[in-house]
RNA sequence: GGCCCUUUCGUCUAAUGGUUAGGACAGCGCCCUUUCACGGCGUAAAUACGGGUUCGAUUCCCGUAGGGGUCACCA
C-alpha cells in the first residue's frame, strides 16, 4: 500500500486473467511487467482468475494459464494453485464479498436495481448508435426502482457526473470528461459480479498496491474512480502499458497476424528466457543500451520510467535474433540439456553425438527446432557415420585442382596427421599440422577436398573441427577412403 | 459519431531546450574464409505536418493529419 505521499511501504501487483483461452503475447507481457516491477521491489505478485463470465469460460484454460507462466518463469507468491492471505483466488468463489460490497452500495443509495430487460437496453443503445452518441444508461435512470431481488442487474448509480483527472505511472496526467461515466453494471442478472465492479474489490481486497493494465482499461477509469469514491477506498496506482500491434501496426495483435498461444513459441524452440528478454523489450527499455539480458538483470533493471506511450509491432525477426543470442550464451552442457529435453518432448530421436556438437549447433540455429531439425536431417551425420563416400565431383568441386593433385595433396596430409599422437588430436593441433601444408600448396586444393572426405557434405564446419569431433582413426580412414574414389 | 490515448530510421528504441539525432533487428557493401555458419568493419535509413513559446526546439503549447482504444448483463 502507499502512503500519503506516495511513498511505496510494500508493493503488490496482480496478473488477472480470465480462463477464455490461451494465453497471448500481450497477457504475458502485462503479467510480466507487473511481475518484474513486484520482483524489484520485493513485493508480492499475485495470479487471480476472473471468472465472472462462465459462457465464456474455456475449460482447461486455468490449468494452460498456469502451465505458461511457470514455462516462462513468471512464479507468483498467492495464486489459486497455491492459496495465500487473501484465498480464495478465483472469482467465482468470492461472491459472498462482491455481495457484502454490493449490499453497503444498495444502503449508501449508490445501487439500485435495473429494471428493463436486455431488449430494452439493447434499443436505447441502438438509438444512441443511430444518433452517432455514446450510449449512457445513465439517460434512462429509473426515477424510482424496486429492492433489488438478485434476478435483475444491480447498477451502480453514479455519485458525481463530474471530470476525472487521474495520474498514471506510465503516462503521466490522464483525463476523462463525463461521457466516460455512467451507471454501469455491478452485479448481472445470474448473480455473477461484472469485472468493473470485481476487480476492484478484489484488488482492496488482496491489498493491491500497483495496477499493471492494458491500454483499454483508460477509458473506463472513470468509473473505476467513480467507484471507489462511492466506496471511500483510495485507489491504487495504475501503470498503462502500450498496445501491442500487428505486424502491419493497423490494429491491436490479433490472431490473424499470428498472435498465438505463448507455449507455441516452446514448440518452435525458444527459450522463455529469450522470451521473455523480447517481450520485455516491447514497450521497454533498461535506460541504457543493453538489449541481451537474462532475468536477473530484467529485473534489477525494471522500471515504469522507461515503458513507452506508443504501441510496438510485434516483429518475430528480432525475436528469432534474442533467441539466438541467449542460445549462444548457454554453455554447452545446458544447451545440450535444452535440446535434449525439445527433442525428446517434441518426437526428435536424440543423437548421442549431440553434446560433441553444441557449439555447432548453437553458432548454426536460432532455435532449438532448428536444431533438432537439422539433426534430423542428418547435417551432423558424419559425427556418427564410419565410412563416407562422398563422389569425385564433389571432392574437386571448389578444389581447382586435378585428380591427381588432390589425390597427393591428401595423402601428404594423412602423413602430416599420423605423426599426431590420439589425445592431442584437437582441431587446433590439426590446423596447426597441416595449414602451412595448406596455404602452400593452395588451400582450395587441400582443405576442400580434405573437408569433404570428412564430412561427405558440400556444408560443413571446417576440417580441423571435423577432425577432432570423428577423431584420429576415422579422419585418417576418411581421407584414405577419398583417394581410393579420385583416379 | 462522442470521449480518451498516441506519433523519432522499414521495425524495436535512445536523446526530457543546445548531440554530426545514438544503439539494435532487418537490408546493402567489404573483410575473415576450403564451403556453410559465426564474427569484424562499414553504409543507407527517422524527429508526421502547420503554427506558436524561446537566442535555440525531437523535447513545451495549440491545431491538423495518421494510428490505436473505448462507448456490453466481455474482461
Amino acid at each position: 500500500m502507499n502512503d500519503r505521499n506516495g511513498t511505496i511501504n510494500h508493493v503488490v501487483t496482480r496478473f488477472a486473467p480470465s480462463p477464455t483461452g490461451f494465453m497471448h503475447v500481450g497477457g504475458v507481457r502485462t503479467a510480466l511487467f507487473a511481475w518484474l516491477f513486484a520482483r524489484k521491489h520485493g513485493g508480492t505478485f499475485i495470479l487471480r482468475i476472473e471468472d465472472t463470465d462462465k459462457a465464456r469460460e474455456v475449460g482447461g484454460s486455468i490449468e494452460h494459464i498456469i502451465e505458461s507462466l511457470k514455462w516462462l518463469g513468471i512464479e507468483w507468491d498467492e495464486g489459486p494453485d497455491i492459496g495465500g492471505p487473501h484465498a480464495p483466488y478465483i472469482q467465482s468463489e468470492r461472491l459472498d464479498s462482491y455481495r457484502k460490497y454490493a449490499r453497503l452500495l444498495i444502503e449508501k443509495g449508490f445501487a439500485y436495481s435495473d429494471p428493463y430487460t436486455e431488449e430494452e437496453v439493447e434499443a436505447f443503445r441502438k438509438q444512441a448508435e443511430t444518433e452517432k452518441r455514446a450510449f449512457l444508461y445513465r439517460d434512462h435512470r429509473p426515477n424510482v426502482t424496486e429492492a433489488w431481488d438478485g434476478t435483475k442487474p444491480l447498477r451502480f448509480k453514479v455519485p458525481a457526473i463530474k471530470r476525472y483527472v487521474w495520474n498514471d505511472l506510465v503516462r503521466g496526467e490522464l483525463s476523462a470528461g463525463e461521457e466516460a461515466l455512467d451507471d454501469f453494471i455491478l452485479i448481472k442478472s445470474d448473480g455473477y459480479p461484472t469485472y468493473n465492479f470485481a476487480h476492484i474489490i478484489d484488488d482492496h481486497e488482496m491489498g493491491v498496491s500497483h495496477i499493471v493494465r492494458a491500454d483499454e482499461f483508460i477509458a473506463s477509469t472513470p468509473k473505476f474512480l467513480s467507484l471507489y469514491d462511492a466506496l471511500e477506498i483510495t485507489p491504487p496506482l495504475f501503470a498503462t502499458m502500450p498496445p501491442i500491434l500487428g505486424p502491419d501496426g493497423k490494429h491491436k495483435l490479433s490472431k490473424r497476424d499470428g498472435a498465438k498461444d505463448i507455449l507455441d513459441y516452446r514448440k518452435e524452440g525458444y527459450l522463455p528466457e529469450a522470451l521473455v528478454n523480447f517481450l520485455a523489450f516491447l514497450g521497454w527499455n533498461p535506460g541504457d543500451e543493453r538489449e541481451v539480458l537474462s532475468i536477473a538483470e530484467l529485473t534489477d533493471a525494471f522500471s515504469f520510467d522507461h515503458i513507452q506511450k506508443a504501441g510496438a509491432k510485434f516483429n518475430e525477426e528480432k525475436l528469432r535474433w534474442f533467441n539466438h543470442e541467449h542460445l549462444k550464451r548457454l554453455p554447452d552442457t545446458d544447451f545440450t540439456a535444452h535440446l535434449t529435453a525439445f527433442m525428446v518432448e517434441f518426437g526428435f530421436d536424440t543423437s548421442t553425438y549431440l553434446g560433441k556438437i553444441a557449439s555447432l549447433l548453437k553458432e548454426r540455429s536460432q532455435t532449438l527446432l532448428e536444431a533438432a531439425e537439422a539433426v534430423r536431417a542428418g547435417d551432423f551425420s558424419f559425427c556418427e557415420e564410419i565410412i563416407i563416400v562422398p563422389s569425385q565431383e564433389l571432392l574437386l568441386k571448389s578444389a581447382k585442382a586435378d585428380a591427381a593433385t588432390v589425390k597427393t595433396h591428401l595423402k601428404h596430409v594423412s602423413e602430416l596427421l599420423v605423426k599426431i599422437s590420439d589425445d592431442a588430436f584437437t582441431a587446433d593441433v590439426v590446423k596447426d599440422s597441416i595449414f602451412g601444408y595448406a596455404t602452400e600448396q593452395g588451400r582450395s586444393a587441400v582443405l576442400w577436398p580434405m573437408r569433404v572426405a570428412l564430412s561427405g557434405k558440400e556444408k560443413s564446419p571446417d576440417p580441423f573441427i571435423l577432425s577432432a569431433l570423428i577423431g584420429k582413426e576415422k579422419t585418417l580412414a576418411r581421407i584414405a577412403a577419398a583417394q581410393e574414389i579420385l583416379r
